[in-house]
DNA sequence: GTTGAAACACCCTCAAT
DNA sequence: ATTGAGGGTGTTTCAAC
């Protein structure tokens, strides 16, 4: 899966994930290569996927999304067909931001953003309405200390 | 701290946080105004701070970041001068995505991304390295099934 | 890999409504 | 709030090296 990069490929992509509004101009510039040279690597990294969109970044407290729960679950159906159905029901709730099935104590971990306490409660009814689930435990975040960084393209 | 935003604000954000890229002649039709109208918006919502910035998503698979791990941790010391240099130790380590103080059975809770778990045992090294730390539990994801989605605006 | 140029799209501002 | 228009910037694709 890990496609051929090269240094300046990473230099254009570790850049581009810190600021996708930079000019193509500007980022030639940094990673040292004509802009049309630069034009062709953007295409080629964009055409393998590794590249998926420019986003715009949101502040989630200037939003009044001042709540960030971790939940963790745990069930009893281990069957990977549970799992997907499991899925897509979390899915449809929007104020889940991450799901992840994982190994330990627990099956899943759930990342959920939204308002306050009232707006966690609907999002603990939604998750736990016509799915069994053994245990579901909220971990509640009191500061976000570090947040959206960008990925490590050295390890 | 939040701001005054109407659905048509709250329709411009939910677009560009889906994608950055589009230009402000395709926003300010999918939202119904003017590309001169759309303009002042988005200038307003910048100075607010409320957009802070776009950035281009990559995707970690596809560049060999295949380990997520999602860290506890129990601390002895827990006032919030240690809290904070703890805070700066740990945001100097690159693969750490993301850092929450958190309440319940532990103390901390922070999200891991690297190769693999060579990598991660690196990461856990540094982490631990200086700092006495009552309990470090990592937590492995097997399988990421929903990752980086919008944030729900109508919270 | 490079430069230079041409065609086009987009951004920003202003004037008028 | 709107349309329309102008100048400057950025993107994309050439041709030539």
């Amino acid at each position: 899966m890990a496609e051929k990069l090269d240094d300046i490929d990473r230099r254009i992509l570790d850049v581009l994930q810190r600021d996708a509004s930079l000019s193509q101009r500007d980022i030639a510039d940094r990673v040292g290569l004509s802009q049309n040279a630069l034009w062709r690597r953007l295409k080629r990294l964009e055409e393998t996927g590794i590249m998926s969109g420019a986003r715009m970044h949101l502040d989630a407290r200037a939003l009044g999304l001042d709540l960030t729960v971790f939940v963790m679950v745990r069930t009893r159906n281990h069957s990977m067909e549970w799992s997907e159905g499991f899925r897509k029901h979390v899915a449809r709730i929007p104020q889940v931001q991450e799901m992840h099935r994982i190994g330990g104590d627990w099956d899943y971990m759930l990342k959920v953003v939204t308002t306050n306490m009232a707006g966690y409660d609907a999002v603990y009814r939604r998750l736990t309405t016509g799915y069994e689930l053994d245990t579901v435990t909220g971990f509640f975040s009191m500061e976000t200390m570090l947040e959206d960084r960008p990925l490590d393209l050295h390890a």
